[in-house]
DNA sequence: GTATCATATGTACATAGGAACATATGATTC
DNA sequence: GAATCATATGTTCCTATGTACATATGATAC
């Protein structure tokens, strides 16, 4: 039940939904993406990512100078789908849209590999 | 965004997990009843309520000396959604098992329209 | 090694949240 | 109206959380 409060408490935050969303059905981002779409300060990103982290609900890996993120891939189905009830519900927001948009805009080329070209 | 957050927080405590797990796929609940199954006291029973219905999770009315609660009818499908979501997800937990046994035994009985018996 | 880029973290501050106690309120019964 | 039952709320205390700033770390490029 705590696991459970826990996850619930990293998602009830208006930044973190907006990372949470970003990151749902996408492979991975990395910061530099999520602070470009969300036009937050990095170390706000940073913190909420960290939270997130914490709770189980994100992973990240470096490569080279970038920090990616992604949903845990250990998360249960049943966490899963408390996930995919959210973002199904973020929907309405504007916001998420915007987000969105803006991401689209800024998103490093990937190569093969899921990679990030460096330039 | 403001909203979805509000109604996660309102979600994220193990006391309020137990409570709406146990009004989830019921027609309502008197407090009494909740304070019996979860064994905790009515004092902190009744603030979780009141934050609940704060959230706009659960609606209130009075019958008589009672004071019953119900998942709130205005919740959205996306939202409800996410709490189908939740309750599922915490019925892995042992706790909501051992709650809802408790509630069972504890029931007071109703009659046709759901009220309940005064004895 | 120095500079630079990408990201994380220490610290300080203000505010929210939860537990526990006693007490207040609202409805009913007598 | 007094007593009682069911529930809510005021208060205190302690801890957690979010924000903002500056600064540290880790990797790369030169």
């Amino acid at each position: 039940m705590a696991d459970l409060a826990r996850m619930l408490k990293a998602l009830s935050d208006p930044t973190r939904l907006r990372i949470v969303q970003l990151l749902n059905g996408r492979d991975e981002l990395c910061v530099c993406e999520i602070v470009d779409a969300l036009e937050v300060p990095q170390y706000s990103v940073s913190r909420h990512l960290g939270v997130l982290k914490a709770a189980g609900v994100v992973t990240d890996w470096r490569q080279g100078k970038w920090m990616h993120y992604a949903l845990d891939d250990k998360l249960s189905e049943e966490e899963r789908n408390v996930i995919r009830a959210v973002c199904a519900r973020a929907e309405q927001e504007t916001t998420v849209r915007r987000d969105r948009r803006r991401l689209e805009q800024c998103l490093r080329p990937r190569v093969d590999g899921g990679m990030i070209q460096c330039p």
